[in-house]
RNA sequence: GACCUCUUGGUCAAGCGGUUAAGACACCGCCCUUUCACGGCGGUAACACGGGUUCGAGUCCCGUAGAGGUCGCCA
């Protein structure tokens, strides 16, 4: 049995988009796996696409998530170089060889022509296809025209009748009549080749045995394997996978507009202020719509693994109740049965809470490290417990972004309405709480030793002698030193967290607005 | 429009001819509790529709509808 060999190929376009790396992730979990080889390969022949700095960021990205391949452009290996625009001479004698056995010819079209018969099928309601206009060319008009210096493409020949098809791990047998097909550039006018081209000529050359890639590639995918047949080699295993969906807003690529909802009758939708709303479609995720990618993710405050963790899940199923899975556990599960049919969608309320997970299962001196930052931002180290406040906060944080807005009113009481006192469960009202509010200050104000087994005690023992239950006195004094109805922690946290003076000053302050 | 593909709860999904149609997220309720969260217990909610095949269909076949993809000298 030959060795498993699979291929991540992006085109180097300046992010990694959350489909991107799950195809990734699929790819290098299979190859593991089967004890293969994981290969990254740049597909750069776009030359007008090229972004700076688009090749490291793959790398970096990869790398993060912990998707190490064993061959590559930065590492190296037996198929190099790795990088299509670095094969630019690899390409041609196969094309020619397709000249020669029939399968291909020059194309010496105008990009006008071609423009023109485009509009004229598009007129006539018809789908646009090459007419094979100059593969009438005899051999020597041909010659001539290349010695002339003539710009030229090379086409794939399609059949014109018989069908074509080819086999998917995820779809089975998928065919088409050939009569459906269009004879694709295989060559362009500027010598390189084009991804119908390269991605079969690479991956036949490198010895990838199968193609995992996103299914946009299922209606070409019989043009390749008739490139296949045609130089005589054998198809990979092709498995195409689904694309990850999201619903959102659509902002056309040329105009950079959006698409406006519109109503049954096709009249604009208007908010509250009677200006047209946004049209919320299903579609592709994609950083261009605005889309987080991965790493705007992890600057959001996600962690690694857990975004794999979710990923995976999305449009895999390990068939079992098991969830979690680091990449190692992936590495010995992961199969191609588990592959889903149909595309799936982006839940952000299910990434959370795969996150909140992971960060629960955080050493505590892992999350401190990672939320100080984050804590920082609005609360000053010197004046706080930070170690105190990561212990309360560690079971509590979905993603670390959200930290600041939680500990912000440790920094400064907040503005807060009366009726935050009302509550029905405690039995607590603005009327009690002045009542709680009064008897509890001198009990604080008697505290010396401000910790928080201090604090309960004295004022645990000072609520029976209230006449109340305890949440009748500690829902009010919480919310009167904090702001909030709800706090990383109860009202005997929070007071250490603040310390004695601000406590006190709070507790005033909000006895003062009671009346 | 043509071609290809897909279709189990709001979402991710199990299921591979016989099940009370799993599980997870979200949502709701109860318990725990000085709030929220965590945790525990419980609940609402699905086989797109119509025809076949079969003793029996979510599972197989055919239509219809809906959705996605492709139709570039982009990948």
């Amino acid at each position: 049995m030959t060795e498993v060999r699979t291929r991540f190929a992006p085109s180097p376009t300046g992010y990694m988009h959350l489909g991107n790396l799950r195809t990734a992730l699929y790819t290098y979990l299979y190859a593991r796996r089967m004890g293969g080889k994981f290969i990254l390969r740049i597909e750069d022949t776009d030359q007008k696409r090229e972004v700076k700095d688009a090749v490291d960021i793959i790398y970096k990205s990869m790398k993060t998530a912990g998707l190490t391949h064993d061959e590559g452009p930065d590492v190296g290996g037996p198929c190099g170089p790795y990088v299509q625009s670095q094969r630019k001479h690899t390409y041609m004698p196969f094309a020619k060889q397709l000249v020669e056995s029939g399968h291909a010819y020059y194309c010496f079209c105008t990009e006008e022509r071609l423009e023109e018969a485009r509009k004229a099928a598009e007129a006539r309601g018809e789908t646009f296809k090459y007419d094979k206009h100059c593969l009438s060319l005899s051999k020597e008009e041909v010659r001539a025209k290349l010695d002339a210096g003539v710009p030229f493409v090379i086409r794939q020949n399609i059949p014109t009748e018989g069908k074509a098809g080819f086999d998917d791990v995820i779809y089975g047998h998928v065919e088409v009549d050939c009569s459906t097909l269009d004879d694709n550039v295989l060559i362009k006018a500027d010598g390189l080749p084009t991804y119908n081209f390269a991605n079969v000529i690479d991956d036949h050359l490198m010895g990838i045995t199968h193609v995992m890639r996103g299914n946009e590639y299922l209606s070409s995918a019989p043009k390749y394997n008739l490139l296949y047949e045609a130089l005589g080699w054998t198809p990979p295993t092709y498995v195409h996978l689904t694309p990850v969906m999201v619903e959102g807003t659509y902002r056309d690529k040329k105009t950079g507009e959006y698409q406006m909802a519109v109503d049954a009758e096709g009249n604009p939708v208007l908010d509250a202020e009677g200006n047209p709303v946004k049209a919320i479609v299903k579609r592709k995720m994609s950083k261009s719509q605005g889309d987080p990618s991965f790493e705007d993710l992890l600057a959001e405050g996600y962690l690694v693994d857990a975004v794999i963790n979710y990923l995976v899940l999305l449009g895999w199923s390990p068939r079992g109740e098991r969830e979690f899975f680091t990449l190692k556990e992936l590495e010995e599960v992961f199969d191609l049965e588990g592959l889903s049919k149909s595309p799936s969608f982006f839940d952000m309320q299910k990434l959370n809470w795969f996150n909140a997970e992971y960060i629960r299962k955080l050493s505590p001196e892992a999350y401190r490290e990672i939320a100080t930052p984050w804590l920082a931002k609005v609360l000053d180290p010197a004046r706080f417990d930070f170690a105190r406040l990561c212990e309360l906060l560690q079971g509590r944080t979905e993603v670390f972004s959200q930290l600041p807005g939680m500990v912000r009113f440790l920094a400064e009481l907040p503005e807060f309405p009366v009726d935050f006192y009302a509550n029905k469960k405690q039995k607590s009202t603005p009327e009690s709480a002045k009542a709680a509010l009064s008897a509890l200050l001198p009990v604080l104000e008697g505290v010396t030793d401000w910790t928080e087994a201090e604090l309960h005690d004295r004022v645990m023992e000072a609520i029976p002698g209230m006449g109340m239950k305890n949440g009748q006195a500690l829902w009010p004094l919480r919310i009167a030193i904090s702001g909030q109805q709800s706090t990383p922690g109860g009202a005997f946290e929070i007071a250490y967290l603040l310390g004695r003076e601000e406590t006190l000053r709070r507790l005033r302050q909000s006895m003062e607005k009671l009346g």
